[in-house]
DNA sequence: AAATGAAAAAATCATTAGATTTTTCATTTT
DNA sequence: AAAATGAAAAATCTAATGATTTTTTCATTT
């Protein structure tokens, strides 16, 4: 079957893409944080309206502004960018592999890329690689979602709620709101694809 | 470090895990297909309060009952035993690869299996083989969910929402509410780990 | 022990009012 | 001309209420 609208063709007007996600995105970031747009606005020494204004597209942050939101959202600026060689119809809705941004963890051993092409989704696909050897530190405290994922490759032993289980490849699983921790046993790493819901990052 | 609550040691009392694992399971599909006590009580020959503590494991079905509820709920009845060689406090929480059970999709070329170890979560889990050649229908009518994947291997071609895009291991997309199709250009089978949310199974 | 039927309890749903947050927009600033 | 502000208007969120539906409980029968 052929489908209609094929994307990426040439002579396609990019119109000012960028600017207008870079608002989405920091809306989300923002809800995620659980920020008003009073606190961040007045975090970032700007006002209500403009940050408003900011957030759908109405106008545009000078970089020093995004620098400013970035930083205070914790995240880095090039965040917002990381899609931007992409045709405008392919963002949001797709994420390209070599596109996918670093996100959070602190932990060593533990690299987090963000999967989901969208932040304002109700759940969030992640890519986490466990290094050999490594392992998280105590249980983290549980957080209020729910969390799942599916191991691709390598071996991962986890602790879920009092329970510890040996996952080898293929094998998935998911809790609700439960304390949990990691440790890779194995010589190579670990792969999962991670869900989250709602979104934390 | 090390973790406690180590399971699989042998004498493990095993309980009625599997009785009680049925009645959530009759739950959650009867909720996703939005009937009532009522309703499949009444389909299935026997009082709203049988079925209620069916669900709720205080009384078990008969294996002629089950069979009966499996048939109104689409389901074969073995899927109520995917997980029952494991140990109890796996069940629920992990899902092992050689236990995934096979689900709906009545389409050709499509093999669906379903990822999560628990139908009561807020989302769904499931790895979708797309088979060289194969192509959807016409673009399926939106659901009221929202999807999600990454491309394990091969490669596909989707067309979503009136965009087409071609998506390569390790691509990721995510949409809502938008009516989609597929096609597998390829010469490979093509293999994407899929999130639903809510639960459609 | 399973199954029923009916009463009791619980959960769901639609309203509504109040409070908070966000958007709009006329005006000022850069 | 576009960015930024500040205040009014609009929209969103919360909590409470009552009506309705659904589910649970439990005494009784199969």
């Amino acid at each position: 079957m052929n489908f209609s609208g094929k994307i990426g063709s040439l002579g396609e007007k990019w119109g000012n893409a960028v600017a207008h996600h870079v608002g989405e995105d920091i809306r989300s970031l923002r809800k995620t944080r659980a920020m008003t747009l009073a606190q961040l606005a007045g975090a970032a020494g700007r006002s209500v309206g403009w940050l408003s204004q900011v957030e759908r597209g109405r106008t545009t942050p000078s970089v020093r502004d995004l620098e400013q939101l970035a930083d205070l959202l914790g995240v880095n600026i090039s965040f917002f960018f990381r899609s931007s060689r992409r045709a405008p119809e392919e963002q949001g809705l797709v994420l390209r592999a070599a596109d996918r941004p670093t996100i959070g963890s602190d932990e060593s051993g533990l690299v987090e890329e963000l999967l989901s092409p969208t932040l304002s989704g109700s759940f969030e696909m992640i890519r986490s690689v466990f290094a050999p050897g490594a392992s998280s530190g105590d249980p983290r405290k549980a957080r209020p979602t729910e969390d799942g994922g599916v191991l691709i490759s390598g071996a991962l032993t986890m602790w879920i709620g009092g329970t510890e289980v040996h996952l080898y490849p293929g094998d998935s699983f998911q809790f609700a709101g439960a304390p949990y921790a990691w440790r890779n046993d194995g010589s190579e790493p670990a792969v999962v694809i991670w869900v989250v819901s709602p979104p934390i990052y």
